[in-house]
RNA sequence: GGUUCCGUAGCUCAGUUGGAUAGAGCAACAGCCUUCUAAGCUGUGGGUCGCGCGUUCGAGUCGCGCCGGAAUCACCA
């Protein structure tokens, strides 16, 4: 409708006032709710073409477009802004469409779909995943969603860090202190198993530690001469040169800890095409930095670690091969995205990854153009903000991090709670409570998330916990859940949609304003793909539930006589109750279909 | 100190490419369940959009300078 209107005015003001304008002049957006009409014209723009008072341009503007639009029923002027009125009859239409179509997405559609890696999670092995992690979880997936729905070829990735000294604490503290004990004898899942004994090898160390430094160490000392460092270290090592016993204890370990993750991911609704392990992709860094070394891109220094000089591009110089000759992250990362363009040849990677982390993007992307990787410039840092605690950030020291998993639990209790209390689903079996109580607990916290600005820290306090009254999932799903309950009712009723009464109704002015939100569905999401903003369908998801929650309580759907705006009525929920569950969807959030 | 990001109601957050009188929720108070689900609806109170200058018909939005906060600047990942 935008566009045509677009044009038509252009005519109006090529005609009126005899100039060709460009589209960025001609502003319209749609009429504020105090305003009467559908569409309003910024005239402003247009005066150095009328040499007229806003005024009489609106009012010039205005009669050519009735005149020679027919869609145009209506307007008037008010200062410079032109409110335009559209005939009930294209309203009609429009919505006609919009509930028969089965695909809400195929508005969205871009006109050059690319390749796009998203990479999400990337998980140490060493700990459990917690309230950061379902950020960066909730994040990607939708983002794959969003791209997905817009006809981008998504591809959903996830890099697991398995390598290093983190994992070898693990394993080291489980030899000296496990007793043989394993996730299924001890009942406990498998990444917390492993994060125990990271837990307990950091507590043994810091005892070593402080005795080195009672002897009169430095801290420095006592923290490189602990006997429990020296031997991660010489694990380390072992793992690099490939030792069969260190390998192997590894393996298992690490295997613990993916049936963990994979647990938690299987709650969160989350998944991933193709998995890259750093243990691999660094083996591929590595060439790439001696090859770059070969070409003079690189230098050596004395101690003959390997270097990149970024001074040119205003970034420092960046260490690429320890003086040992091992790899550091920046090499593993140069690894995989070279392997990712050779699996995918991608035109865009998306990395999920928070924002203390954006030096080290700005480096890899200059880096690798400088490598004369030109596809350097499809690499794309997602950068979002921190999760906080209302006392500032998560310490492990402190023991304030919040685990994903007892979140999961605890956001599903809450439901159970809040809903027993409310009364509801007595008729229900058991399992399909828990089912539902599953579906709005994770659809709070996966809400509480998404809202927000990706961009932005955001404060999650854990004591008010996460609410499930107001701008809340639940009330979201709600209100799916009330729409669905009108439909069962009127199929007991007796009273089916009539897509042919549809075309004689005159909808009332309330009515039309849930129209005007529906009509915005396509817009925020082509808008939320090309920003990669999953918070833009959020709040629209919200709002367009509150207008319907207005609707409800202000006009009787079933229990109106008029047949015909019954079945107006009804077709308003239906397409609201199908955009609320596509808007969703895209968000990852489930909808219960009763609650 | 350099770089990047953030400052909107008591709290948590929205606010389209600059547009009309800056919006929700929570918290507080007052109403509404014989009527399609009260996880709801209606009303009241609450703001120098961190501060200042500039750009223009118009700035929460753009630019510059301050103030405040966060992240980062490792032979950690």
């Amino acid at each position: 409708m935008e566009i045509v209107l677009k044009d038509k005015i252009k005519e109006a003001v090529k005609v009126l006032y005899n100039s060709d304008v460009t589209d960025n002049l001609i502003q319209l957006q749609e009429t504020r709710k105090d305003f009467k009409g559908d569409f309003t014209l910024v005239v402003f723009p247009l005066l150095r073409f009328s040499k007229n008072t806003p005024e009489q341009t609106g009012k010039n503007i205005g009669n050519y477009l009735i005149k020679y639009f027919p869609a145009v029923s209506g307007f008037n002027v008010i200062k410079g802004f032109l409110n335009l009125e559209i005939s009930d009859r294209w309203w009609i239409e429009y919505f006609a469409e919009m509930s028969s179509g089965k695909n809400l997405f195929r508005n969205c559609q871009v006109a050059n779909p690319e390749v796009i890696l998203v990479e999400y999670s990337s998980p140490n092995t060493n700990k459990p995943l917690h309230l950061g992690h379902i950020r960066n979880n909730l994040l990607g997936y939708s983002l794959y969603r969003i791209l997905s729905a817009c006809g981008h070829k998504v591809i959903k990735t996830n890099i697991v860090n398995d390598r290093g000294i983190h994992i070898c604490k693990s394993m080291l503290a489980w030899q000296k202190y496990g007793d043989g004990e394993t996730p299924q004898s001890s009942g406990i899942k498998g990444d917390h198993f492993v994060g125990k004994y990271y837990v307990k090898f950091e507590k043994e160390y810091k005892a070593q530690i402080e005795e080195l430094m009672l002897n009169g160490q430095s801290e420095i000392d006592a923290r490189n001469s602990a006997p429990l460092i020296l031997e991660a270290r010489e694990m380390l090592l072992k793992w690099e040169s490939g030792d069969k016993e260190v390998v192997d204890l590894w393996k298992m370990m690490n295997s613990w800890v993916y049936s963990g993750f994979d647990g938690t991911y299987k709650m969160l609704g989350v998944d991933f095409d193709r998995i890259y392990y750093e243990s691999e992709t660094y083996i591929t860094g590595k060439k790439i930095v001696l090859s770059a070394l070969k070409e003079n891109i690189l230098f050596r220094n004395n101690d003959s670690s390997i270097w990149a000089d970024l001074s040119s591009e205003g970034l420092d110089q960046k260490l690429l091969l320890r003086s040992d000759g091992t790899a550091v992250y920046m090499t593993q990362d140069l690894g995989t995205a070279v392997a990712r363009f050779e699996d995918y040849s991608f035109n865009k990677t998306l990395y999920v990854v928070g924002n203390e982390q954006n030096y080290h993007f700005q480096v890899l992307r200059s880096l690798m153009k400088k490598m004369g990787y030109n596809w350097a410039d499809g690499l794309i840092h997602f950068s979002y903000g921190m999760v906080e605690l209302p006392e500032g950030r998560m310490k492990s020291r402190e023991g304030t991090i919040v685990d994903a998993d007892d979140l999961i639990k605890e956001m599903k209790d809450t439901a159970r709670e809040v809903s027993l209390e409310l009364g509801k689903l007595t008729d229900y079996s058991e399992e399909e409570k828990e089912d539902i109580f599953r579906k709005i607990g994770l659809g709070a916290l996966k809400y509480f998330i998404l809202k927000v600005d990706p961009r932005k820290n955001m404060i999650f306090n854990p004591v008010e916990s996460i609410d499930f009254n107001g701008n809340t999932g639940p009330f979201i799903q709600y209100t799916f859940a009330r729409i669905k309950s009108v439909f069962r009712k009127a199929d007991q009723m007796g009273i089916n949609l009539d897509p042919a009464v549809i075309a004689n109704v005159r909808p009332g002015i309330k009515e039309i304003d849930l129209v005007k939100l529906l009509r915005k569905f396509t817009d925020i999401v082509s808008e939320a793909a090309s920003g990669y903003s999953p918070a833009l369908i959020a709040n629209y998801c919200y709002d367009l539930s509150k207008e319907y929650n207005q609707f409800y309580h202000d006009f009787s759907i079933l229990g109106e006589e008029d047949k015909v705006l019954r079945n107006f009525r009804l077709y308003l929920s239906k397409v609201t109750s199908e955009v609320l569950f596509s808007g969703m969807w895209l968000l990852g959030i489930e909808m219960p279909e009763r609650m």
